[in-house]
DNA sequence: AAGTGGTCTAGACCACTAG
DNA sequence: TAGTGGTCTAGACCACTTT
């Protein structure tokens, strides 16, 4: 009876008011929308559990049944994963290595990727990584120029960029040392040293023509067809942080959707 | 207490049992995979309602927010879709002009496609189309050549090989008023000449170069990078029903995916 | 008006994980 | 062993669609 949208008495001692507006929403949408907000606003990061199901549903006042339903809705949506005897934890990306589901070369499951850094240094952003990234046009950024390769082979070169108030933490990889302090994947790295949790992101697949840089690291003529895919990585509260744009010969591109 | 997996009892009157085997599995799972099996059998069509939720609960002898649960697992597998107030129905393919989300040319949402068919007749299937139909290899199909264009602009051309003795309602069409009977769409020609619903698809994604023909139809020169799309799609009980290879400029292609 | 799915509650019991 | 999520039941009431 407690917590009903049209409940009128003001809320019990320990029990939280839901946004007011959008009050026709179901209880279920409202409460999904609240808990969004909080995962969004980094109230709890991966590494410790939410407070218990049960918990919450005191807390906002609800049946156990229906924070069960709203929890289940963010596990659907990608923001939260719940272990069994564990608790319910906030996700953590995951797709970091995925630009490689693209590209066939060797055995996938038999061998494993590597990564070569090039270059790290400041620069100033790129149009076409300002604009998604929303930063101003003459911005200055980390930029990363990295080479992934399977069995020694070049499979993708990339170029990675950061924007530099947020990713200081990782400036002092400018030095020679290169491929010294970032390991194999960049996500992990971003939240130790950054405390940048990627959430979410965006890819556009296009068809190119390799230039002569691309050439020589790929290993391919030049005008060889290339397949470019431009990833936008987001935080929980959708802030476009990463912008990174990944080449590789088309020969080797294979993609393949499920669809319903 | 009716109806749990540890019931030694006899079903009550009007009452079904499960698969005994996978006891082990929760009551949901093997409520679920009963039901998928008989959507598979085609016992429901997506034109008649199917028993509502409180019969097919007390059918199997569940409680309703059981069966409710079952129920929404197989919307999400796209198996099924919900209408409030009207019913349950099993799903039909929306997927079949669903290419033109990869071709970008004019505004997708303000210009129609339209499709030109060029050719159809009998004819041998190819290797790359009777492994993926596990069609013998000499086996004789319906064959269609066809173009799909926006605004008066040539984006793909098909080839579609649909398995023979199970088209035979598509193949007076072979005769000279060729777009007399198929529309825009095949799919529902499909269903009402043939009895046939697409229920899934597998699309692969691969970059080649226009040939003569291909260049002749598209405009484009030859050896241009193409997209070739080379899709299978399925009936619910998962058997392969069409293999259709799409090209179209590479130019034209763009590709967004939203990860997790 | 009758019948359908959608929301919400309440509570019992089980299975898993961690300290 | 304590605490977590997972399963299942039972039933009240609401919102929508159809006839």
């Amino acid at each position: 009876m407690c917590g009903m949208a049209h409940e009128a008495t003001p809320p019990a001692p320990g029990r939280v008011e839901l946004e007011t507006r959008d009050a026709r929403l179901p209880l279920h949408a409202r409460l999904r929308d609240a808990l969004a907000a909080r995962i969004a606003s980094s109230e709890w990061t991966p590494d410790r559990p939410l407070p218990a199901e049960a918990a919450l549903a005191g807390h906002y006042g609800v049946a156990l049944g229906t924070m069960r339903r709203v929890l289940g809705d963010l596990v659907e949506l990608g923001l939260l994963e719940r272990r069994h005897g564990a608790g319910t934890f906030v996700r953590r990306a995951t797709f970091d290595a995925s630009l490689f589901r693209f590209f066939r070369y060797g055995d996938p499951q038999a061998t494993a990727p590597t990564s070569r850094i090039l270059d790290v240094r400041r620069a100033v952003l790129p149009p076409e990584a300002a604009g998604p990234l929303g930063e101003a046009a003459g911005a200055t950024a980390l930029h990363l120029h990295r080479l992934r390769l399977r069995d020694d082979r070049p499979l993708l070169v990339e170029d990675i960029w950061l924007p530099l108030p947020r990713f200081a933490g990782l400036d002092h990889l400018t030095e020679p040392h290169l491929d010294g302090g970032l390991g194999e994947l960049l996500y992990p790295a971003y939240e130790k040293r950054c405390d940048i949790v990627i959430a979410s992101a965006e890819e556009v697949l296009t068809v190119g023509a390799a230039g002569a840089a691309d050439a020589l690291l790929l290993r391919c003529a030049r005008y060889e067809p290339l397949v470019v895919v431009e990833r936008t990585a987001r935080t929980h509260d959708g802030t476009p942080v990463e912008w990174r744009r990944s080449r590789g010969r088309a020969a080797d591109f294979r993609y393949r959707i499920e669809i319903r």
